[in-house]
DNA sequence: CAAAGCTCGTTACAAGTGAAACCAATGCTG
DNA sequence: CAGCATTGGTTTCACTTGTAACGAGCTTTG
């Protein structure tokens, strides 16, 4: 078993490296954190969001957007204000300032994003797309 | 921009949850994590290694070579000796127990991979082989 | 062959994380 | 509407992680 053909070891690998290829701008030149970014991401075109909300489209369990959120309140990019009509719940908006980053940084991510991805084939960028969609759905899938 | 249909996304997710399928193999199982699996992996099959040629192998670094294999130390999988030729170095290598242990989880990894994998049409599953194995071309060459 | 510089693995420190406990607010039940 | 269970968010604890500093061992240079 040669681990540098092993396919999972394979997606990982070239996943995290991608991934990774993005950190370097939000997280390297604007000190956000993946899930501070993906927050961020979500306000910065809602108008607001719940927590629950987040929640679902984040993938990230509560006790990650309780200190994400703050992480990111406290940098002012965005507000958590508590919800009038259940005073256990959090509302989540974003700041001027963090739209203004979002705009700064989105379009250096999707362009880093667009770079390594330019440098495949077309047909190739197809498949992976392709791919991706249906790993996406298999492991979406409930069962073990 | 929506989150849920943002490629970069898409393909974190989807890797991350793959993933996180073997990891409750050999993880929730078997205590180990995920830079220890990858350890064991290569020095299952290898007589003996460098840290040098672990590192290479498995894009750690030195820290994290140092602490996961401590760890396999600690629970008497492998052993790490100083090099009589440098003694800088360790020579890494497996213990009869790190084999049996390795004998007996990597078939249920690879069975749990092949589950999912299962999943995707043979068409789906040629194009994510595919697109994978561009995309690993594409990131690594060391250009941004 | 001594001195300076480099390499390797480890460790110290601060920050981050997962799991469980916790507290306040709400919902449910009789 | 009192009492109990549940929910949502935060906090605590122990552990992990990244970064930089460290010390021991090799190598280079004069």
């Amino acid at each position: 078993m040669q681990l540098e053909t092993y396919f999972p070891y394979r997606l990982a690998l070239a996943a995290e490296a991608f991934s990774q290829k993005l950190v370097e701008v939000y997280g390297r030149k604007y000190g956000l954190s993946r899930e501070e970014w993906r927050l961020l991401l979500l306000l910065a075109e809602a108008q607001q969001l719940s927590s629950h909300e987040l929640a679902q489209r984040t993938t990230l369990d509560k006790v990650q957007i309780s200190r994400a959120s703050k992480r990111l309140e406290d940098k002012n990019l965005i507000t958590r204000e508590i919800s009038q009509v259940d005073k256990r719940l959090r509302v989540y908006a974003c700041t001027q300032t963090g739209q203004a980053l979002f705009a700064e940084v989105f379009p250096q991510v999707d362009a880093q994003a667009n770079v390594v991805l330019a440098k495949l084939s077309e047909e190739d960028r197809a498949a992976l797309v392709q791919g991706i969609e249906a790993l996406a759905r298999a492991v979406a899938n409930n069962q073990s």
